[in-house]
DNA sequence: AACGATTCTGTTTTT
DNA sequence: CAGAATCGTT
C-alpha cells in the first residue's frame, strides 16, 4: 500500500488561493474560477487534507460529473494518500447507490432496474398504445422530453396535469400513466433516480440524520451543471453538517439542455450567506494567446459575471482560424495537422479533435484511417446503445427483477423463436390483469392454458431457458452471460447474420460485453445484481479502449474537464457552432459560445479552429459560412486564413476558396437570406451574368430594398439546402 | 410469425 | 445516408 511520501506536502503543492480553499475543511465553500485553474485539483487535494486530519475517507463524498472524472479522482486522492475508499460518485451513481439501501421506505424493491433514455422511451410508447392516443399528435420522443421536463423541476404528474391548455393536459395524463408503469416494472429512469432519492432524504427524517452522520463532508465539482434536484439532494445530504463545498465555473455551463441551472450558485449564496468564496484566477494550462483568445469570445456573453484570468505560458504559435472548401479538405488538412504536431514531438495521445456534433466524427475518422493514424473516438452511446449490447443487458435485467416488463417485451423473442407481437402482448396482459410480475408468470407452467398450442409450446420453452438462467443467478456475471447466449443461440444468431451481410461488429460487441462482465468478476466483488448498478450508469466514456498513440477524437460536451497538449476544433460554422437548433434564443446562443469557448480552453499549447464552406450533411451537399464566434476571437495571437476574403492558406498548405462552393455563388432571384443588421430578406432580382460573386442583388428586406454585391454582402442563406 | 423490401424520417449535446 | 417503421410476401 502507498504511503504518502511526505503528508506535509499535500497543500504544498498548491498556490495560496488554492490552498485556502482545500484548507477550509468545515462550513460550506464555493470555488468560483476560470478554466485552468486548477478546481480539481484543489478539490483533490482538499479531500487528501481532511484524510490526513483525520477525517475517515468513507465519510467524504465527492460528486463529479462523469464516472471517468470520478476515478481519475479517487485515483489521485490514492496517490496522494493511499486511500481508495473515498465516495466518488456522479449524482447518478450515488443515487443508484443509496436507492439499493433505501428503496425499502418507499415501500419498493432494491432490486429496480434502471432505464436508459431507450427504454424509457419504450415506456412510452406501451403508455400511449395502451391509452389508444393517437401517435400522431403524441410523438413519444416529445412526449418523453416534456415529461423530462417535469421531473428535473419536480413537478408531480398531478400538478402537471393543472393546465387549461388541453394538449398539455393530455401530455402530463401520459406523465402519470407512465410514472405508475415505472413503478409497476419496479423501474427507475435517469430523472427517477435522483426524484426518488430526493424523496426519501427530505420525506424521511431518519434516514436523512443518518446519511448526514455517515457523510460528514461533501463536495461537488462542476457545479455549474447541477440541476435543482442535484442541488436539494446535497442539501439535505449536509442539512446537519453544513459542510457542503461546490466548484464551478459559470462559464462552463453547457448543459442547461438537460437541466443545469447556473442559478444553483445564486441559491447556494443565498442558503449559506457566511460561506467564503475563494476565486481562482491564475491558470496553469493554457498559452497567454490561446488564453487571450477565450476571454475574448467569453467576454462577448451579456448573462455573465466577468473575471480575472492570467497565465504565465509563453507562446510558441499562434492559435490560427482556418476556412476550406469542403469538409473533405477540412479532414485532410486535420490529418495533416496532426501529422504537423507529431512533427513537432507532441504525443498523439496528447492531441485532440473537437466537434459540436456527433456526426462530424464520421468524415475525420474516414481520413484518419485512410491516413493510417490511430484514434479512438471518446464517450457518446456507441457500444451500449448498439442493440446486441442492449438485448444482453434486457435479459440480465429481466432476471434480476421480474417486473421487468420494458426488458421482457424486448426479449420475449430475441432471437426470433415463434413469440410474436401478439402473444407477447397477451402475456403483458394476462400479467397485467392478474397483478402478478410477468416473470413469475412466465416460471408457472400452468399460465398458459388458454393459448393456442403453438404459443404455449414456444412460451414453455422459453420458460425452461429461464429457469436454467434462475440456476445460475449466483455464478459469475460472464459465465452467466455465455449461458444466455449459448442457450438462446443468440451469439450464433448474429454469428450467421454476419457471415451474411457484411458487418461483424455485432458479433464482436457481444464478446466485449463477456470481456466487460468478466473483467468485473475479476476486479469486483458482487454478483448480477451489482453488475448492473454499475453498468447502467456506464458511458462509451467509461469503457473506451486504450490505445497505443492515438489521438483523441470527442464532442465538445465530452471534452469538458480534460485538457490536450494540441487541439483541433472542427465544424466552426453558422448553424453548426453555435447550432441551429439552440440559437433562436439569447440563452441558447451563449451556452453555444460557453461550449466554444470550453473546447477552447482544453487546449495547453496549440489551438486549431477550422471551418468548410460546405459539408455533406445528410447526403447532400449543403453550404455553410463562418461561425460568428470566429470574429469574437479578438486580434492578438490569432491568425485567420482561407476563407472568401483572406488569403485561402491552409494548416502549412495552401487552399483556395472555390467562389463556385460559395454559398451565394448560385444566388437567384427567391433565395431566401438573411443579414446580420437587416435580418430576414428575399432575392428579387439580380444584376450581372453568370453565376459569380461579383453579380449584383437586389434584396427585399422586411424594412425596404437594398442592392448589394454578393461577394461583400455578408449575406447569409436562410435555408441550408441550398444545391 | 418471419423475413426482406420499401418507405419514412430525422440529426445536438448525455448522466 | 442510415436506422426505424411499415408493408408485402412466403
Ligand atoms: N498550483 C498549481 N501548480 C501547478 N500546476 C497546477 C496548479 N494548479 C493546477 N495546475 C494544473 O493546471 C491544470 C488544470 O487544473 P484543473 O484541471 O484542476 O483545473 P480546473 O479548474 O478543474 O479546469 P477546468 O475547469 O478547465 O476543467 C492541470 O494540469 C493542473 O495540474
Amino acid at each position: 500500500m502507498d504511503r504518502p511520501a511526505f503528508p506535509d506536502s499535500i497543500l504544498d503543492a498548491l498556490n495560496p488561493a488554492q490552498r485556502e480553499a482545500a484548507s477550509i475543511m468545515d462550513g460550506p465553500l464555493m470555488v468560483l474560477a476560470g478554466a485552468g485553474t486548477g478546481k480539481t485539483r484543489t478539490i483533490t487535494h482538499r479531500i487528501a487534507w481532511m484524510i490526513e486530519q483525520g477525517v475517515p475517507a468513507s465519510a467524504i463524498l465527492a460528486v463529479t460529473f462523469t464516472n471517468k472524472a470520478a476515478r481519475e479522482m479517487r485515483e489521485r486522492v490514492r496517490h496522494l494518500t493511499g486511500r481508495y475508499d473515498v465516495r466518488l460518485n456522479t449524482f447518478h451513481s450515488f443515487c443508484v447507490m443509496f436507492l439499493r439501501e433505501e428503496f425499502p421506505v418507499l415501500g419498493r424493491a432494491p432490486d429496480f432496474s434502471i432505464y436508459d433514455d431507450g427504454d424509457a422511451l419504450s415506456l412510452v410508447k406501451r403508455v400511449l398504445d395502451d391509452a389508444s392516443l393517437d401517435l400522431e399528435t403524441h410523438k413519444a420522443q416529445t412526449v418523453l422530453n416534456k415529461i423530462g421536463r417535469w421531473k428535473m423541476r419536480e413537478v408531480p404528474p398531478r400538478e402537471a396535469q393543472d393546465t387549461s391548455d388541453s394538449l398539455t393536459k393530455e401530455v402530463a395524463r401520459i406523465y402519470e400513466a407512465y410514472d405508475r408503469a415505472l413503478v409497476e416494472a419496479n423501474a427507475c429512469d435517469f430523472d427517477d433516480l435522483l426524484l426518488q432519492a430526493l424523496r426519501i432524504l427530505r420525506d424521511h427524517d431518519e434516514v436523512r440524520a443518518r446519511w448526514n452522520r455517515r457523510l460528514t463532508h461533501v463536495l461537488v465539482d462542476e457545479f455549474q451543471d447541477t440541476n435543482t434536484v442535484q442541488y436539494a439532494l446535497v442539501q439535505l445530504l449536509t442539512a446537519d453538517t453544513g459542510n457542503l463545498c461546490v466548484t464551478g465555473d459559470q462559464d462552463q455551463s453547457i448543459y442547461s439542455w438537460r437541466g443545469a441551472e447556473p442559478g444553483n450558485f445564486d441559491q447556494f449564496l443565498e442558503d449559506h450567506p457566511e460561506a467564503p468564496i475563494v476565486r481562482l484566477e491564475q491558470n496553469y494550462r493554457s498559452t497567454k494567446h490561446i488564453l487571450g483568445a477565450a476571454a475574448s469570445v467569453i467576454s462577448c456573453n451579456r448573462y455573465r459575471i466577468p473575471k480575472t484570468l492570467w497565465t504565465d505560458i509563453e507562446d510558441a504559435e499562434p492559435v490560427r482560424v482556418v476556412g476550406f472548401v469542403d469538409d473533405y479538405d477540412e479532414a485532410r488538412a486535420i490529418a495533416k495537422a496532426i501529422r504537423d504536431f507529431e512533427a513537432e514531438g507532441i504525443r498523439p495521445e496528447t492531441i485532440a479533435v473537437f466537434y459540436r456534433t456527433n456526426a462530424l466524427s464520421l468524415p475525420v475518422e474516414r481520413t484518419l484511417l485512410q491516413e493510417g493514424i490511430p484514434y479512438i473516438v471518446v464517450g457518446g452511446l456507441e457500444f451500449f446503445g448498439r442493440q446486441e449490447v442492449k438485448d444482453l443487458l434486457a435479459y440480465l435485467r429481466f432476471l434480476a427483477n421480474p417486473r421487468d416488463v420494458v426488458s421482457l417485451a424486448r426479449i420475449l423473442n430475441v432471437p426470433p423463436r415463434g413469440i410474436g407481437k401478439k402473444t407477447r402482448e397477451q402475456v403483458v396482459t394476462l400479467a397485467a390483469t392478474q397483478g402478478r410480475p410477468i416473470g413469475d408468470l412466465l416460471r408457472d407452467p400452468d399460465a398458459f392454458t388458454d393459448f393456442t398450442p403453438r404459443a404455449r409450446a414456444a412460451l414453455t420453452d422459453f420458460a425452461e431457458k429461464l429457469e436454467r438462467f434462475d440456476s445460475r443467478r449466483e455464478s459469475p456475471v460472464g459465465d452467466l452471460i455465455n449461458e444466455i447466449l449459448n442457450v438462446t443461440g443468440y451469439a450464433e444468431y448474429w454469428q450467421k447474420k454476419s457471415s451474411k451481410s457484411g458487418s461483424l461488429e455485432p458479433y464482436q460487441n457481444l464478446g466485449q460485453f463477456v470481456t466487460l462482465a468478466q473483467e468485473f468478476d475479476r476486479l469486483q466483488k458482487g454478483r448480477l445484481p451489482e453488475f448492473l448498478t454499475q453498468v447502467a450508469l456506464l458511458t462509451d466514456h467509461d469503457r473506451t479502449e486504450r490505445r497505443d498513440h492515438a489521438v483523441s477524437l470527442m464532442t465538445l460536451h465530452t471534452s469538458k474537464g480534460l485538457e490536450f497538449e494540441a487541439v483541433v476544433l472542427i465544424g466552426a460554422e453558422h448553424g453548426m457552432l453555435p447550432h441551429a437548433m439552440s440559437s433562436d434564443s439569447l440563452e441558447g446562443f451563449e451556452e453555444e459560445r460557453r461550449l466554444f469557448h470550453v473546447g477552447m480552453t482544453r487546449a495547453k499549447r496549440r489551438l486549431v479552429i477550422t471551418w468548410a464552406g460546405a459539408r455533406t450533411r445528410f447526403g447532400r451537399r449543403s453550404a455553410a459560412t463562418p461561425s460568428p464566434f470566429l470574429d469574437e476571437l479578438g486580434d492578438v495571437g490569432v491568425e485567420h486564413h482561407g476563407g472568401p476574403t483572406a488569403e485561402a492558406v491552409a494548416i502549412g498548405e495552401r487552399v483556395e476558396w472555390d467562389d463556385d462552393a460559395h454559398p451565394l455563388a448560385q444566388a437567384r432571384k427567391g433565395t431566401p437570406v438573411w443579414h446580420p443588421d437587416w435580418g430576414s430578406g428575399e432575392i428579387v432580382g439580380v444584376q450581372g451574368r453568370g453565376q459569380g460573386l461579383d453579380r449584383k442583388a437586389v434584396v427585399e428586406f422586411e424594412d425596404g430594398r437594398r442592392v448589394l454585391v454578393l461577394r461583400h454582402s455578408n449575406l447569409e442563406l436562410r435555408e441550408d439546402d441550398v444545391f
